[in-house]
Parts: C-alpha cells; sequence; structure tokens
DNA sequence: TCGGTCACGTA
DNA sequence: CGTACGTGACCGAG
C-alpha cells in the first residue's frame, strides 16, 4: 500500500478526469493500472483497497476484459466501467468474446486465424501483421503509444502476426508478471473500441448502450454470487404435490417414478407397451387410439385431453415429468444454498442480446415461484415493463402514430380504435407485425396497420429483407446482429422474421438493462439497503429492507424515467412500469 | 462420449 | 408455418 500514494498523485497529476479510462488488470496480490501513457504495477496484500482510494480519488472509467477475468473489481456499485468482452459482444454480435478475439477484432485479424493452443506455427505469412498495421497510413492502431508499440514488438503476449499468444490468453488467475501488459492492451482495446462506436449513425447512443451493456455485466457479478431469496421448503411442498415425497433411496426414486408411469399406462388399451420418454415411440401410441398427431408435444395434444382418458394422463404425467426432472429435488440440491437459488448469469445473449441465467432462474415454472420469498425483515419490490415490445418499435421506428398509442395505459385500445377491430384482433395484429406472423391475423387488421402505421411497418419490412438476404443488421443501440445464413432460400423467411423480431427484442433489452442499472446505481447512491436478485426481460425483482420498500418504489419509477430520456432524448414514447410491494414472486405476477 | 431432436418452462 | 433462451431425456453415430 506504501506505493498508493505516489501512484495517486501521478493519476491526478496525469490529468486523468472523473470518467476517464483507467485501465486495470488484477490478481489476489497485485494490481496494474493503465491511463493510456503510464502503467503502473501495485503490488498489495489488499489490491481491493488500492481500487477503492483510487475510486474515491478519481471515479474513473474502469476498463476490465471481461467480467469472468476481472469479476471481483470491488468498487462496482459506484464505479463506471467499460467491459471490453460486453462491448465486443455489441460491436461483432453473437456471445464469443474471449480476448484472443477481441484483440483479433481491434486489430483486423480474421478470427479464422486465431491460434489454439498447441499450435505452433506461429510464424505465419506476415501481411497483416501488426507491423505493417502500425505503418499503415489507414491502419486501425492509430493513437497507439509508443510505448505499446513496445510491448508488442516485444512479442511478450503478441506474436509476430499479431495475435495475441494462446498460452497467455489461458492463465487464471492473472500471473503478476503480465498484469501491466493485460492492462495496457486493455486500454488501447477500450480507445480502439470508442472509435469504432464513434463511427457509428448514432455515435452516442452507441456509446451510450456501451456503458450501459458494460454496467449490466457488473450487476451480472452480483446476480450471480448474491443468488435469488428462496425458501426450500416452501419448494419443496410444491415438488412434493407434483412428483410425492424426495425419495429416500434410488431404489425409492425409480418406484415412484415407475407409479407415475403406471397411472398412464393404465389408460392406454390393454396391452400397449409405449416408452413415454420416447417422442417417437409415443406418437405411434397415441396413433393407435385414434388421434393422428404430427408430434406430442402438449399444446398438440391438449384439443384431445377430453376425448381419451390417455391424453388426459399423458398430459398431467408430463407437468410432473417436468418436475421431477427438471425443477425437482435435485434441481434444488445442485442450485439452493443458504436460502439463495444461484446460477449465471450473462449480460447478452448470442443473439438480439438479452440477459441469460442458467439454474432455471428464466424459465422456473410460474408453479414454484411462491418458493421466492424475502429475508424475514425484508420483502420484494417487483415490476415489469407494460407492453414493452411495442412502445419500443414505436420508439426506434420514429412512428409518431404508434407513439402516440404509447399515451394510453393500455397500447392496444388506442390501435383497436384506429384499426376499428377489437383489441383481442388489435394485438394479434401488432404483435404479428413485430414477430412475422404469417397465419392467425385478420387480413383487415393487417391492412390497417400498414395504413395506420406505416413507418414502423416499414421499418419491420425493411428488417426483414434485411435478414432474407442475409444482410446483417443493428439494433438501435448498436448492437451488431448476424444474419449470415440468411441467403440460404430455404431459410429465407425464417431469417427474415429473426431479422424483424432482433430489432424489436434487441432494443427492447438495451432499453431494459439501461433502466436496472439506473435503478442499481440510484439504489447505492441513497445507500438503500436493497439489493436486485432477478431480472427477467421485462421484470425486475429488488429484495429490500421492509421500512425501505416504498422510497424502492419510487426509485424503480424514476430510473425508469430518467433512463427513457437518456436513451433515447426528446423521445415522445411513453413507458409503463407495473410495480408492487410483495411477499413473495407470485403474488407479484 | 458426443451432437441432434424433441419437448417444455419463461419472457 | 412468431422469437429468444436453458435444461433434460433419448437416440444414434463414433
Amino acid at each position: 500500500m506504501d506505493a498508493l500514494g505516489p501512484v495517486l498523485s501521478e493519476l491526478q497529476s496525469s490529468g486523468l478526469k472523473r470518467g476517464d479510462f483507467l485501465a486495470v488488470a488484477r490478481n489476489e496480490t497485485a494490481v496494474a493500472l493503465c491511463n493510456g501513457s503510464q502503467s503502473w504495477l501495485l503490488n498489495s496484500p489488499t489490491p481491493v483497497e488500492v481500487l477503492q482510494a483510487i475510486e474515491a480519488a478519481c471515479s474513473p472509467r474502469w476498463v476490465l476484459w471481461s467480467s469472468r477475468v476481472d469479476s471481483a473489481l470491488p468498487v462496482q456499485k459506484v464505479a463506471r466501467s467499460w467491459n471490453l468482452a460486453a462491448v465486443h459482444r455489441l460491436l461483432r454480435g453473437g456471445w464469443n468474446d474471449d480476448p484472443s478475439r477481441i484483440w483479433a477484432a481491434t486489430n483486423a485479424l480474421p478470427e479464422s486465424g486465431i491460434p489454439k493452443l498447441g499450435q505452433l506455427d506461429f510464424f505465419r505469412s506476415p501481411q497483416n501483421s501488426i507491423f505493417d498495421a502500425l505503418n499503415s497510413p489507414t491502419n486501425n492502431l492509430v493513437g497507439y503509444s509508443a510505448e505499446l508499440a513496445h510491448e508488442i514488438a516485444r512479442g511478450e503476449a503478441v506474436q509476430p502476426d499479431g495475435y495475441l499468444r494462446p498460452e497467455w490468453v489461458i492463465d487464471n488467475p492473472l500471473p503478476t508478471s503480465r498484469l501491466q501488459t493485460w492492462a495496457r492492451l486493455a486500454f488501447w482495446v477500450a480507445r480502439w473500441q470508442t472509435a469504432e462506436l464513434a463511427r457509428r449513425d448514432r455515435p452516442t447512443v452507441a456509446i451510450a448502450t456501451a456503458r450501459s451493456e458494460s454496467a449490466a455485466e457488473l450487476l451480472c457479478t452480483e446476480l450471480t454470487r448474491g443468488g435469488l431469496p428462496f425458501d426450500q421448503e416452501t419448494a419443496e411442498a410444491i415438488i412434493a404435490k407434483h412428483v410425492g415425497p424426495r425419495p429416500a433411496s434410488l431404489a425409492d426414486e425409480l418406484s415412484e417414478r415407475g407409479r407415475r408411469d403406471h397411472e398412464v399406462l393404465t389408460k392406454f388399451p390393454e396391452g400397449t407397451r409405449v416408452d413415454l420418454r420416447n417422442p417417437v415411440d409415443l406418437r405411434a401410441a397415441i396413433g393407435r387410439i385414434g388421434f393422428d398427431v404430427p408430434d406430442t408435444r402438449a399444446a398438440r395434444l391438449e384439443p384431445f385431453r377430453d376425448q381419451h382418458p390417455a391424453i388426459a394422463a399423458l398430459l398431467r404425467w408430463r407437468k410432473a415429468e417436468r418436475i421431477a426432472t427438471t425443477y425437482g429435488y435435485a434441481w434444488i440440491d445442485e442450485n439452493v444454498s443458504n436460502r439463495r437459488l444461484r446460477g449465471q448469469w450473462s449480460g447478452s445473449d448470442g443473439a438480439a442480446g438479452r440477459m441469460t441465467a442458467t439454474a432455471g432462474l428464466h424459465n422456473m415454472p410460474s408453479d414454484l415461484r411462491p418458493a421466492v420469498t424475502p429475508d424475514s425483515g425484508f420483502t420484494f419490490v417487483h415490476a415489469d415493463l407494460g407492453q414493452i415490445e411495442p412502445r419500443i418499435l414505436a420508439a426506434v421506428s420514429g412512428d409518431r402514430a404508434l407513439a402516440l398509442a404509447t399515451q394510453s395505459d393500455d397500447l392496444y385500445a388506442p390501435v383497436a380504435a384506429t384499426l376499428g377491430v377489437d383489441r383481442p384482433t388489435a394485438k394479434l395484429a401488432v404483435l404479428g407485425a413485430m414477430y412475422g406472423a404469417t397465419s392467425g391475423v385478420a387480413g383487415n387488421a393487417l391492412r390497417g396497420m400498414e395504413r395506420s402505421y406505416p413507418v414502423a411497418m416499414r421499418y419491420l419490412d425493411a428488417a426483414d429483407r434485411s435478414g432474407q438476404q442475409g444482410q446483417s443488421i443493428r439494433t438501435y443501440g448498436g448492437r451488431h446482429v448476424s444474419m449470415a445464413g440468411g441467403t440460404d432460400p430455404s431459410r429465407s423467411a425464417a431469417f427474415g422474421r429473426y431479422a424483424r423480431n432482433a430489432l424489436v427484442q434487441g432494443a427492447a433489452a438495451e432499453f431494459f438493462k439501461a433502466w436496472v442499472v439506473t435503478l442499481r446505481s440510484l439504489l447505492h447512491v441513497h445507500t438503500i439497503s436493497s439489493e436486485i436478485v432477478l431480472c427477467l426481460h421485462d421484470e425486475i425483482l429488488v429484495h429490500v429492507a421492509q421500512p425501505e420498500a416504498t422510497a424502492v418504489a419510487r426509485m424503480l419509477e424514476e430510473s425508469l424515467h430518467s433512463a427513457s430520456a437518456r436513451w433515447m432524448p426528446g423521445s415522445t414514447v411513453r413507458y409503463i412500469a407495473n410495480a408492487s410491494i410483495t411477499s413473495s414472486w407470485s403474488k407479484s405476477a
């Protein structure tokens, strides 16, 4: 820590201002920093304190390689950050975000050439070498410092062909000897990414998205660590209702399973031998009792529920089987501890950029939601965004008529009035347009959409055409969505729908994250003892000390307004958050 | 042991 | 023949 004093004063005298990039790489005993002109290595048994002191003195924008490598940025709550992996996914689309790919992108090197460990052809063709690039007047590396050029020339981290050395990339935790280089490289990648975003049609929006996505990564780290408050006893009681009590042994489990199967099998004709878990076999058996179905999905069988006892029994069996296999006792044993259900959170998926989570956090059956309960003395504040996708469509397409409809609490009411159809039809027409539905939408309603909301419809059509032509697209916030493969004629319609949906779903995901990260910092600034414990695409759950619940509910609203104003300045689109204070997740849905 | 298919939960 | 995700059972190839 003795070294911290000089570093602090050097940082301050270097002209580092609030929000300026400061790259950091750390392990358990050391921290490396780079501000572009200088870099430092501090050996410290308490790297956390080092970063906190710098945060307090300078509040920079911390540049991190990724939340996996640097998950322990200890100044998360207040810190501004720039997550190279998250911004890389924004720039390039998809979910690949390892340092070797990020570095390759920064240096305009093809991903196909990224060396794998054990591959010894380091000295590939000299074209595309980083030295050529440095000497080219049109390179992507303009602005590299002499120091970084030397770093590269030394060849420690970077091969002669410009790629990161594979053996350099995989070390975790990072060796202290490499921290300073990691920090230097990070700084320049951040600068390059910023320049790349600044070249976009809407540079301010793109950079704001990059910051928001970076903050969302910090939130994901917190969600992964913190977990979802969960009452195991309640959950096991619900599971028991479906599949019986917790089996005492494997034999017990098997006999319970056999009993459930038997309930269904007896409903089939005498002597039927069918494996309920084998869809091909099952389809044949269903055919023999008179139902010729293309597949055996629940939705397909539902119409015949009352026509044969075997169908009804099978549908009940399916529900129980889902609980037994996916959300049963094993699921609890694997994912629940200390009253928390924990899964791995990711800030953006591979397609349109929604958050994802493992351990069933995003697809837990609603039957089990009553088990999501606050700690004693705490409560939940729950909110979901009402009709978010059509509102987002109104915003990103710039359709003034649709924006006018968003003024209503129920957007579909004015749309129905405009189209001259009933509300359910209006809703189908709007959703159908966004998702590219080809059936089930009344023709006159669709024509009404074209007539009344031409700007929104053209926006969706343009996306559809891009998808069909295999032309990649960008969301409002600047996320690249690859349409590679869309040129396959047999799949062009599917790509059209995919593109259409990606622009709406993707922008909604960006909006949602802007909202939650705003709330996250607002909660912290007001030192409310609360945590965001769940994000579900348009839904958020905050775990909060009871007396502060109403304050949190207020902040939900406040953060929605400030986030939407920042997300699209001057927009007249109205967003709705339905907030409630509740003692279990289920009661709020 | 792996990838593909089916199925199903959530939004 | 609306989209996305994560998960698990089963099948068949290796």
